[in-house]
DNA sequence: CACGCCCATCCAAAAACCGCATCGGTCCAT
DNA sequence: ATGGACCGATGCGGTTTTTGGATGGGCGTG
């Protein structure tokens, strides 16, 4: 014989036994409080005194008391018992969604607006699921859903993806922002034809391709040519030019959260009168069992798989 | 039909098995590194998935990937099972004395030398020994020693009780603590023939009963008789009434550690040279393990059980 | 001294577990 | 396209473990 060939670790079910008997101080009422009879509890206790190494209860005929061990091993085994219902618990809760983490790709633009809305939205009806934010471009955004490095985007059509389920969250229309001085602040609001050849600093073509071709395609069906003074494709940037006196810009609603100096805003009239387009694309094969209660979130719709993209 | 009459908790040899699984990602390894074949395994990772209610890994016959709710419950359960190591060892720490708490009662004389001599000892050769500290007087600790109140009492004798085991861990010799201008400071040492007729701080018969009794002793025996001016328990106390000029005191050495102004000490002959006597004293069937450890810090003899008590 | 209380032990029945053989599904090489 | 390798799930018999009733023995109590 080599040595003790027990099991030499110790099984929960023990744990839960010496408890009940350090406890009760009592095997008969430790053994009813585990439904079970008094034997088999004396046994799972000398299995653990002897796993361990250690008496921990003290047992006379008359009168039952915890070693010193004992006492230490109470305590533990209890901790180990709650972490046991804890981690139980916790698992239940990632797995039906009530907790757990979205990671939410989102565009600078819908930045400003609609994912502060959504995130105060979900701080009060799901405050455990989890959201990790990374800005990027909306091509990136496709591809990140692709390699799962994201769960949820928040982007710019087209979405031409048939492996994902997309749904419109938000459409805004278009507003002029203006230095201060330019005469077309006098209007209300602006019509395409405000801006023929005047300075205009534009979205650029590679980094906001939405914008860009939006823009384009609403001037020319307008029959309007601005004259294009810069390309960029950060708002913020636009703006900054903007206050610079460089020219005007054609930027969606949220850009006026920006508040730039010196720096006002006009409606811009147009023929879809919310031209630009939020939507959100997750996989259809995303297991993330927190995906159904962030996309209830979106829109009550949203749990029954969005509009198609165009 | 109630419910799933299954045992509705998991157990420890189940955490094994996912986590072995989970890190393997391969049921056949697992169960390899489990020491077990692979069906086994598969069912043991069922039943635990059955009691959670929750899928923790989904498997093909082709791979095998964590489910999010199965990376929660795979931190948790190495936690859980972290943890279970941990207790059972310092559980078996305790019970060998490694580690432990003894309950010490001391006098406030042994207070001021032999106590931090043994804390210190205590922190190099058993640092897990933790000392609680409890100042009483010899009788209250021959009380707590009894109730179990103190694991180990630091008293004076006489210690007349057969269920302790009793150790001489110190002794010490008298000296005088005289005022500032006191004549007898000329002297290198004195006599008890010097505090003939002299004025002393003595010590009270009630709550100082050893010294009183001892030095009374002394001085019958040397057939010295002092004028007592006034009679205190507390070796503080005694210094402050010297410093302030009432008269000289006899303490014990230990007491010139505690430097008040003015108040310079001499030692004093006495027919035992040391009579001054420290005593370790411990119930018999004290089952505090720590306490072995702790003896040994007490004197290399202390282990196997103590001189007798006078 | 008889009785009651309580934990340990013994033993047979029940339950749980294990390993073997096998199945169904997927991927890969031919 | 097809055969083979691989992988996890499942059915089943044998073994181990656990359970609960009966019983024993120590220890206070009336």
């Amino acid at each position: 014989m080599t040595g003790p060939s027990f099991g030499s670790q110790f099984e929960l079910h023990q744990l839960r036994c010496f408890v009940a008997a350090a406890e009760e101080l009592h095997f008969g009422r430790a053994a009813a409080r585990m439904n079970m009879t008094q034997p088999p509890l004396s046994r799972q206790i000398q299995l653990l005194e002897h796993v361990l190494g250690v008496r921990l209860l003290d047992r006379t005929s008359r009168a039952v008391k915890l070693t010193p061990a004992g006492r230490v091993f109470l305590l533990e085994a209890r901790r180990i018992l709650r972490l046991t219902e804890s981690a139980a618990l916790a698992t239940r809760r990632i797995a039906t969604g009530e907790a757990g983490t979205i990671t939410l790709g989102f565009t600078a633009a819908s930045g400003y607006s609609f994912l502060p809305r959504l995130l105060l939205q979900r701080a009060s009806a799901a405050p455990n699921i989890h959201v990790a934010l990374k800005e990027m471009v909306s091509a990136e955004q496709i591809e990140s859903l692709l390699t799962g490095r994201i769960d949820v985007g928040l982007l710019r059509p087209p979405i031409a993806r048939s492996e994902f389920t997309t749904l419109k969250v938000a459409s805004e229309g278009l507003v002029a922002a203006l230095p201060v001085g330019d005469g077309r602040l006098a209007q209300a609001s602006l019509s395409l034809a405000d801006f023929d050849d005047a300075p205009l600093v534009m979205y650029a073509p590679e980094g906001a391709r939405y914008f860009h071709d939006m823009l384009d395609g609403l001037f020319k069906a307008a029959r309007v040519t601005p004259r294009v003074v810069q390309s960029l494709s950060q708002i913020h940037s636009m703006l900054a030019l903007v206050r610079a006196g460089i020219g005007a810009a054609v930027v969606p609603e949220a850009a006026m959260s920006l508040h730039f100096d010196d720096v006002h805003f006009r409606p811009v009239v147009t023929d879809p009168p919310h031209p630009v387009e939020l939507y959100a694309a997750w996989r259809a094969d995303n297991d993330n069992p927190a995906l159904g209660a962030f996309l209830g979130l979106l829109g009550h719709d949203a749990l029954e798989g969005g509009a198609a993209a165009p």
